[in-house]
DNA sequence: TTTAAATACGATAATTTTAGTCGTATTTAT
DNA sequence: ATAAATACGACTAAAATTATCGTATTTAAA
């Protein structure tokens, strides 16, 4: 419980492999699919992913990759997480609100409280500290 | 992301709603259904599952249900929801470990710092800090 | 002593979410 | 031109969660 997804999980293990290369080095889908026997499309998307969020760089063609971009240590992990998968949080009735009762809900304060610890909590850790 | 399960919200919710009744007053799985638009049974499992804890007491025969047993504010919101729902970390290789990989993850030691901190911050809020 | 209202709980079905694949387009070094 | 890479929407498969069903047991009260 209280678990997060593969895309997460994939995304963490690129990036502590490109960490480990010589800066600017690239790195393709298939390199660490390959390396960590994981399902290159998958992988692959969350590299773009990624890349969209300007944390690697994506250089196309052949002999293209991917490289780090941002400096981790700048990235929360709040961030982070928010990015790969949405709003944080150990219910979602605060982010679609599609939950009929709200009125005889006597929860909603208290679950608030943990989830704002929750992001306090990530929002001070750094990528860096995870992938370092 | 990192979300709990409908059991942990359902227990909250009767938690709650008993800790409103005057001490030793009895309510049942119905009542509390009822009041929150809950579905019985599934209410009825995490309630009895509170009840091998011993967080709730419960009384069999009609006339019957539960109430508050121990004492909320020793009781980690940690250690109740591991009751509910099993060890709690964002991934779930360091306990079911039957992870192919393994040897080539190069992420067990910062996930397992991410569990620990999680696991530390919910050791520290009680859940009567919840349900109050 | 029968009845009815409650808990207890294993098994199974339905639903939702997550994970993974497919197909196709685009980019670009060689 | 070709081939190797990224890009990405659509779809399928698998897994996990949520809910229901059926039946047994307990016990207060008529």
């Amino acid at each position: 419980m209280l678990k997060l997804t593969r895309k997460v999980e994939y995304a963490l293990i690129a990036l502590r492999h490109m960490q480990a290369l010589k800066p600017r080095k690239l790195t393709s889908a298939k390199e660490i699919a390959e390396a960590y026997g994981l399902p290159q499309q998958l992988l692959a998307k969350t590299l773009q992913q990624m890349a969209r969020d300007r944390i690697i760089e994506a250089v196309q063609g052949p002999s293209g990759g991917y490289r780090i971009m941002s400096d981790l240590d700048k990235i929360s992990l709040k961030d982070f997480f928010e990015n790969l998968e949405g709003p944080l949080g150990i219910m979602d009735c605060y982010f679609d609100s599609d939950c009929i009762q709200l009125g005889a809900c006597n929860i909603r304060t208290p679950i608030q409280r943990i989830n704002e610890n929750m992001r306090d909590m990530f929002s001070k850790m750094s990528l860096r500290e995870v992938t370092q």
